[in-house]
DNA sequence: CTGAAAGCGCTTACAG
DNA sequence: CTGAAAGCGCTTACAG
């Protein structure tokens, strides 16, 4: 009666559940129910009795209902690095695209220092199917929660994160692109580096450093003597400004490296400004290497040589991955895919000034 | 018993209800929940006690069974353009924190053309406190569905999107915006202009068309005579080389424009590039303003002249307007709010070339 | 602190 | 097709 009350009152509150929906239909709860999930042996007239009044009420039942009654919630946890580079956005969205064409949904929550445990137990308690993480958490944040995940076995895929023990993960081979970078600047007969933001303080930044000595020493070169860095000497407020700082700090430095790579093209473009600002050109030169090749590669003249991440290739085998395990029986050993980078040369390096 | 029983033979499997928990720690289902639920008059043994099993156990209370009993879900439901633009982005990520910080999560969806509707449903479903859409969909989407928030009163509100009856909205002032541009650039002595990426066609640009309009006519000039468009010959597939192609078209005709107004900064870059490419040079030659401010107009060397679209303000308006519904009787009227945009000068416009 | 009970809104199996 | 009932996991008011 306070159902009948309300709805009676006010005519534009929404109906809040089947049964009220029932009575407004005038039909039992039961084939109300049965129409919603599609069972067969019902009426044609009635089906479409139901789908008009849906329509007219805008009723929508209660998921979690339904929910509780321990279905699949065919709902995706997404954690995010919180400071939103273009690849985290790119890899958030085609996940949600493809798990979307997949019938799942995706939470997303962006994970700011110190709350990875908290977000990682609101995910749990919304029963959804699986938690994926996109984003390099340089503090060492999302260890502990994903532990628990994979001590329970809860499905889950970790893409650009590494050193996580026994977690299922997907993850760009960036030592294999730095190898790949120097190959080639060798090739066109460079024998001084620089690198630009890559500095061995970081620990994401292993990799890489492994990439470019690996690289070096295939060319029978010394990384010890021809790489130099100057990142020490400037603080990484703003990645443009970092990049033209350190630019310019080469720029005046006696015996200069005649090839550049940076961490990423944001920095890369800033170095080829600070450059061009101290009166060197890009590629004669001196040349420049960024990385993601994110859009912004377009914009500086000349467009920036960079290394793609292959980033739907990685956010296939994340879905891949968390597919793999929804609904299925615990996999015996960690899943563990590594995606092979590609150079796209554009116009800011070029042979090696003599 | 059933229960005991998988507990037992899987001692890894997670516990999935208080019952299982108050067996496991030892206490009675009633004590777990108020311990859960931070009511007083408990024993510090006992709260310390199930703490730490919650630890131990990593268990998390069924959120579906909590939000069945008609408590406020303290989530908002977020639908994002598909097109995941820089702004846009940024919106998101701001709306989240602001959220956050007042104890709400964001339910986070992609808008693809034709998915409104479920999307709006689905969040319904859920029972979210509000709904937030972000971004300009000219496809005129999102319409029928908000037409149904509006109708029943629940909590919303548009960002971007305008021209939705009886909506709550937030909006930027795009008209005042290029007023803005037009006055500056009129006391730069440019009486000559050229748009680019904004056209009549598109019903999304009909207030900056207007505030063109009206900034001309204030300073005495007739739109009809002093603006011109090419877009009308070139297909934007992709914005930096659209803004390059129609810089170009516009550098080979006769008494071109010496200011130029794009659509956004990447359509402003490519812009750039196009008219140097031409022979022309920036500021010297020609002017060009963007729109949005976004981090890459400091790429191009000059660094690109926007308007900046005040997100901060305008997210922070969004907050208090969703925050306002919530739990509240139904506003009289719809709540209505404008953001004056700020016009960011930087290298990329000057005096006009006589 | 315990324990039994009610109720949130849904689905489903059952008898009619 | 209807109608009554059970059960999902939680919170809360109640008697002990």
């Amino acid at each position: 009666m306070k159902r009948e009350l309300s709805t009676k009152s006010n005519p534009k509150a929404r109906l809040r559940s089947t049964a009220e929906f029932a009575r407004h239909v005038g039909l039992a709860r039961s084939t109300v129910s049965r129409v919603l999930n599609r069972q067969p042996g019902l009426r044609a007239g009635t089906i479409e009795k139901v789908e008009r009044a849906l329509r007219e009420t805008g009723f929508a039942p209660n998921a979690h209902a339904r929910l509780l009654r321990g279905e699949h919630s065919h709902t995706i946890g997404v954690c995010v690095k919180d400071f939103l580079t273009p690849p985290i956005v790119r890899k958030m969205a085609l996940l949600q695209q493809a798990m979307r064409s997949r019938g799942f949904s995706c939470i997303i929550e962006m994970l700011e220092p110190g709350t990875s445990e908290s977000v990682i137990q609101h995910f749990l308690s919304l029963r959804v199917d699986g938690i994926a993480f996109i984003g390099y958490y340089d503090q060492g944040e999302p260890e502990v929660g994903l532990a628990g995940l994979v001590h329970f076995g809860t499905p889950h895929v970790v893409m650009d994160q590494f050193g996580v023990p026994d977690a299922n993960t997907v993850t760009l081979d960036r030592s294999r692109a730095m190898e790949m970078a120097i190959d080639y600047l060798v090739g066109l007969g460079h024998r001084r580096f620089g690198l630009i933001g890559i500095s061995q303080r970081m620990l994401g930044e292993f990799d890489r450093i492994t990439g470019v000595r690996r690289g070096l020493q295939r060319h029978g070169l010394d990384p010890a003597v021809v790489v130099t860095s100057r990142d020490q000497y400037h603080p990484r407020i703003e990645d443009y400004a970092f990049g033209a700082a350190v630019a310019r700090d080469f720029a005046a430095l006696p015996g200069r490296p005649t090839a550049y790579l940076a961490l990423n093209d944001d920095i890369a473009i800033g170095a080829m400004h600070g450059f061009v600002e101290s009166g060197l050109q890009v590629p004669d030169s001196v040349s420049v290497v960024g990385f993601n090749n994110q859009d912004v590669c377009r914009m500086p003249n000349p467009e920036l040589t960079s290394i793609d991440q292959q980033i739907e290739a990685t956010v296939s085998s994340a879905v891949d991955i968390l597919l793999s395990q929804i609904g299925k029986p615990r996999p015996a050993a960690p899943i563990i895919r590594t995606i092979e980078p590609v150079l796209v040369v554009r116009g800011s390096t070029g042979p090696a000034a003599r």
